[in-house]
DNA sequence: CATTGTGAACTTATTCACAGCC
DNA sequence: GGCTGTGAATAAGTTCACAATG
């Protein structure tokens, strides 16, 4: 995850005891919490009924405890002595995530990125359904890609609404992408993934994520700049 | 970006006073720095000179003093009571980065993905250069995709090491990336993207960031998801 | 006089270590 | 014996606040 959230309020302390979240959940553990459900669902095609914090933190990078602490932010999930049953812990945290229901998704920008967005399995699998998708280039307008119809900009607002959209990818031009985001927002969205490479600016109680592959490439070379720094320079 | 590390290892306190990045600076701050590149390039654009820890912060949602302690890590590039100059800036965070030269990447992997990140000018425009890319289907192999030529994996090794190749992108089927990405190691790559969601294991000398595309939509459905159970349930 | 760089104070996150449980 | 959940201890990260500076 590329964090691209503005500094976290107070605290509101609320308990309860079955996946309903606390207002406050560091973003980290948001972040480890969906790798938590990656690994799983990999444990459980490998014919694995049970794992542990143990064996879940060795296969991520994480320790043990790290594993215990962050799912103890939403209850009990676990088995003193057995460890956690996957299914019931895949189930606890799609719960967590919200990603026990299916997710009303648009797209914006059907581009070289955002025809891949459309035809990445991914999403499906997890649960998004990618209702339209939306551009200003008019021979893409009228024609469906991965069977989602492409409509022109225009009409955002009109089907957002209609289809009760939730969630809005950004695949424009980084100079296109503020006015997009509003856009969506007007709409009505709740939540945006942004591969533009800027900043959004919205509105407290929209959502953002920021994906730019470039920065992702640069954390990369830091790492390796570093080590040919530290060896040969 | 989705940090994708495991825990790093103790500091090692050394320090130099120009653009040299002591070990253990964490990946949250790398990951800040590539922010503020990126801001400083907008702010570029919209013919600044100079910037202020204050405004690059606010316009991020940091404070100012987390940009100038961030920046500290790695020296002294500001001017008491005038700020930073933007061009200073770039070409002192390019060169902690590591992006101040051209890198040679290449593609694993021309599917959906993998064809929009061969035409991605995102990567040409911070010095990423892609000289090659890999599959294993025949119809692919030997022709050209954005002026980069499609080889079939099993020249991966010939190629990587001929072109002198540091980076990898990893853009293959889950079942697939872990061979992939050992094969790119053994081709003597420093470091890798992956866009598979699997988590790698990669010896250490080799860094890796993971981008999860059903990941990153999960942490922003966790938020939408907390802000509705806070409203109505 | 606006702004940096930085110790000191504070806050948040991680790990330890162990009681309780299967 | 192996494992969870958790308070206490430790470590890491962030913000404060101010002396130093062009």
């Amino acid at each position: 995850m590329s964090p691209d959230q503005p500094n976290p309020s107070k605290p509101e302390p609320s308990r309860s005891d079955h996946a309903v979240a606390p207002s406050a959940v560091p973003a980290a553990v948001v972040n480890r919490l969906s790798l938590y459900l990656r690994e799983l669902h990999h444990l459980i095609s490998d014919g694995n009924e049970t794992t542990s914090s143990g064996q879940l933190g060795r296969r991520l990078g994480f320790t043990d405890a790290q594993v215990r602490k962050d799912l103890a932010h939403f209850g009990h999930f676990g088995h003193p002595g057995v460890g956690y049953r996957c299914d019931e812990l895949v189930a606890a945290i799609r719960k967590i995530l919200g990603t026990d229901r299916e997710w009303r998704v648009v797209l914006v920008g059907v581009g070289n990125l955002g025809r891949a967005l459309l035809g990445y399995r991914g999403f499906r699998s997890q649960g998004f359904r990618l209702v339209a998708a939306f551009d200003t280039d008019s021979p893409k307008i009228g024609t469906e890609i991965e069977g989602v119809p492409i409509h022109h900009l225009s009409q955002l607002n009109e089907i957002v609404t209609q289809e009760k959209v939730e969630l809005g990818l950004v695949a424009v031009p980084a100079s296109d992408a503020q006015v997009v985001a509003d856009q969506l927002v007007a709409a009505g969205v709740g939540g945006i993934l942004n591969f533009a490479p800027v900043t959004l600016n919205l509105p407290v109680g929209v959502s953002k994520v920021g994906v730019d592959l470039a920065r992702e490439l640069e954390q990369v070379t830091f790492a390796v700049a570093n080590r040919l720094r530290e060896s040969e320079g």
